[in-house]
DNA sequence: TGCAACGGCGCC
DNA sequence: AAAGGGCGCCGTTGCA
């Protein structure tokens, strides 16, 4: 029997805290929120300036459940039908409310929040300001759910902020009534639009139906709360004739394309491409402000939907439900869109204003939309004849190996599944069994767990050469399986081109990402394999060759310059072969005796102890012991003292502001806890963005000046591959690759400047130095 | 049948 | 004691 454990703390406190159900320690104490889950409360509670002291604390059920489920108090295992018991702790703590009404209720976790508003799901709700008999409820997550999802923890903090803004009075936050304009006629549409181009300012929004390509309706907002939805098209039929159709999008173009107008959306480069591909409207050009890439300035590491910002940046509950409604909803849902896109974009200003990084929104990340719009639009033509050929090859040459493995172990099996390689390895083989460190998805902690991956498979040959052919098989296998599944048979478009779709918010440390396109075609194109069979795939279109500009040696120039290392900046300086400038000075012996090996190890050493790697993978990396290894990595600390230092100082920053800023003026706070870890991604981020960073800068203003005929066809970090006409003379290639790419920046009072790499070929996979 | 989690692996 | 970081896509598995 469990002890009953009441609430803490005075009925007329201003704030209430209400969670779940007492947990092992509430039960032996009598009191709430005192364990685990107790101190992350408080420590949150304080980090936002509220005194617990202050608060009213209790839970919805008031003993510890019976094993501590909680799900006992429900009659299904869905938590769907509340048992009568619960029924009456959600009518007790609402009486308590009616009796007492504090000036804000922060329901801590779902069964709170079912209890005072009846409503589901804490993800969607959390930071809503909603009601429950006049008295406001905002809820977060539960503790207990912060201490598994660290990251959650940072959401609660801006909801708690919200609390305390909230607890001041009683009354609900003013919200302007939507005022929005749905089903409009066709005239009421034309009008509309005519009159909106008195606007300066309008956030849209578009929705789609990316297998059928079609526009569905899109919401203009003109304020933070007046908006119209122009429906297009519902089902299989437009609603309206063709030439009502071509009058709306006409009109919507003149709007669109207007003299500046200034265009708000959240995610442009997925509404302006369709706009563009499907109604021929251009207005990136009046691009004012992209909400979810500025916020993605300000916060990193925060999710970017639409929902989050509202939750964050204005007092509006959660709107995304009405998307599965009624039709009128989703025009509802429509201009809602697009007006909190529109209120969003003022408050991130603020914050953008407030952090010091508007400069960088709007130089940087903003100028990105319109050049990735137009490689994400234009994509790279396939030698789909090559491509047929190579498929069936591999095809045939994939069931060959696959007979042969079959065969080799006496059974059907399937190297695609790691579940039946660990059997096959390690119980019918009787190989040792092979660990590797995971990162838990749910917790983010690292376990040891068995593995039968690559890194495995190469241990394996090495010490049990009896099994190695079959584990080279394996090997073998899994490798034409990858080329042919993700990269030979990635889908193309109807005009036998691929293309990707780049993400600048994709990253946390200011990297784009790259992944399929907005209409479901394509794939990712920053991780074709490196050989010549898949790169040689991707040809120039017609008279066009393609040009490769690449950031040589980038990240460890920058790291050489942020640690401020002279040898090692020195050593980049001389030029040449920078590895084996490298190997010459770890082994200590003349440039012309250094061996390919040596020189590809002073290769991996540089990688390795520029980011903090361990012992031990180091050695496997390289092949060798682990004391062979740690002498390598002293040693490099040995010649560059620096490295080791400059580690110490992001180190030291972290800790102390727990904010890292990159010389061109990135800031990144870091909201996961202080450890070694932070550390790593601290010393990786710098350098990491600021690569990206240059090679974005001169991405944007190359393309503001591209020849006639040039085109940007992909990025990849630290490279862009182009295509110019065959005749462009080298020189011409050569001068405006390096004006544009070769850019000096200011890094700890010395002089960045990251020297180009230009080849040149009619295939991917074929380039040759640029000569002239 | 659809979905999410997972292991594995391609790139910088 | 042991430890790079950053992505997205594929097939398998297990669950609903």
């Amino acid at each position: 029997m469990s002890n009953f454990v009441k609430g803490e703390g005075n009925l007329t406190s201003k704030i209430w805290l209400i969670g779940e159900a007492p947990g092992a320690n509430e039960d032996r104490t009598g009191r709430p929120f005192i364990g685990g889950a107790g101190q992350v409360l408080d420590g949150m509670l304080s980090e936002v300036g509220i005194s617990r002291q202050s608060c009213y604390v209790d839970n919805v059920i008031q003993y510890q459940p019976e094993g501590n489920n909680f799900g006992m108090y429900y009659k299904d295992s869905k938590r769907e039908n509340s048992s009568e018991q619960l029924l009456e702790a959600h009518q007790r703590i609402q009486r308590l409310v009616m009796e007492n009404k504090p000036n804000v209720i922060v329901a801590l976790g779902n069964e709170a929040l079912t209890a005072l508003t009846g409503r589901k799901s804490i993800t969607k709700w959390r930071g809503s300001v909603l009601n429950c008999h006049g008295v406001k409820v905002i809820p977060t997550y539960h503790p207990a759910m912060i201490m598994r999802q660290y990251d959650f923890r940072t959401h609660a903090l801006f909801d708690l902020t919200k609390v305390k803004r909230e607890s001041l009075t009683s009354s609900f936050p003013k919200i302007p009534e939507d005022n929005f304009v749905i089903k409009p006629s066709f005239e009421q549409i034309l009008n509309a639009l005519e009159s909106l181009k008195a606007r300066d300012f309008i956030a849209l929004d578009i929705e789609t139906a990316p297998e059928i390509k079609q526009i569905l309706s899109i919401a203009l907002a003109w304020s933070l709360s007046e908006a119209i939805c122009i429906p297009i098209f519902f089902g299989d039929t437009s609603f309206w004739s063709t030439s009502e159709e071509f009058a709306i999008i006409k009109k919507v173009k003149e709007l669109l394309e207007q003299k500046n107008k200034k265009l708000i959306a959240h995610n442009a480069l997925y509404d302006l491409p369709y706009l563009k591909y499907l109604w021929g409207i251009n207005c990136v050009d009046n691009l004012y402000m992209d909400t979810m890439i500025a916020h993605h300035v300000v916060y990193p590491e925060l999710p970017k939907s639409l929902a989050f910002c509202v939750s964050i940046y204005t007092n509006h509950p959660y709107h995304k439900d009405m998307v599965h409604g009624s039709l009128e909803d989703f025009f509802i849902y429509n201009c809602m869109d697009a007006a909190r896109t529109f209120e969003c974009s003022t408050e991130i200003i603020k914050e953008l204003e407030e952090f010091n990084t508007l400069d960088f929104y709007k130089n940087y990340s903003h100028k990105l939309v319109k050049p990735l719009m137009d490689m994400a639009l234009r994509g790279c033509k396939i030698d789909v004849e090559r491509r047929t050929k190579i498929d069936e090859d591999l095809s045939k040459e994939l069931d060959e190996m696959q007979r042969r493995l079959n065969k080799a172990v006496g059974y059907e099996t399937n190297v695609g599944s790691p579940k039946q390689m660990v059997q096959m390895l390690y119980e019918d083989l009787r190989l040792p069994p092979q660990y590797t460190k995971r990162k838990d998805s749910k917790t983010g902690e690292k376990k040891n767990t068995i593995a039968a991956d690559d890194d495995a498979l190469e241990y394996l040959i090495e010490h049990y050469p009896k099994a190695a052919p079959v584990l080279k098989l394996i090997q073998d296998i899994r490798e034409v399986r990858k080329l042919l599944s993700t990269y030979i048979r990635a889908t193309l478009d109807t005009d036998n081109r691929i293309r990707c779709s780049y993400v600048i918010t994709g990253t946390e440390t200011g990297r784009l990402s790259s992944r399929e396109g907005i209409f479901g075609t394509g794939t990712n194109l920053q991780n074709i394999p490196r050989g010549t069979l898949v790169r040689n795939l991707f040809v120039p279109d017609d008279g066009k060759m393609f040009v490769n500009a690449d950031l040589s040696q980038a990240e460890a120039r920058v790291v050489a310059h942020l640690a401020n290392e002279e040898r090692l900046l020195h050593v980049f300086e001389q030029g040449g072969d920078i590895h084996k400038r490298n190997a010459s000075l770890i082994f200590k012996k003349p440039i012309s005796n250094i061996t390919e090996d040596e020189r590809e190890l002073g290769k991996r050493l540089v990688h390795a102890a520029n980011y903090g790697i361990g012992i031990r993978k180091f050695a496997k990396t390289i092949g060798s012991n682990e004391e062979k290894a740690l002498e390598l990595l002293n040693s490099y600390h040995a010649i560059y003292p620096r490295i080791k230092r400059w580690h110490e100082e992001v180190k030291e920053q972290l800790r102390k502001t727990r904010t890292l800023q990159t010389p061109l003026g990135r800031k990144r706070m870091f909201f996961g806890r202080f450890n070694d870890d932070m550390v790593r991604e601290g010393i990786a981020y710098v350098p990491q963005s600021t690569v990206g960073d240059l090679l974005n800068l001169g991405l944007t203003r190359a393309f503001d000046n591209l020849p006639i005929d040039w085109a940007f066809i992909l990025q990849n970090h630290d490279a862009v591959l182009m295509q110019v006409p065959v005749e462009t003379p080298a020189m011409h290639i050569y001068k405006f690759i390096h004006h544009y790419f070769e850019i000096k920046i200011e890094v700890n009072h010395g002089q960045l400047q990251i020297p180009v790499d230009i080849k040149v070929g009619s295939r991917w996979g074929n380039l040759k130095k640029l000569e002239i």
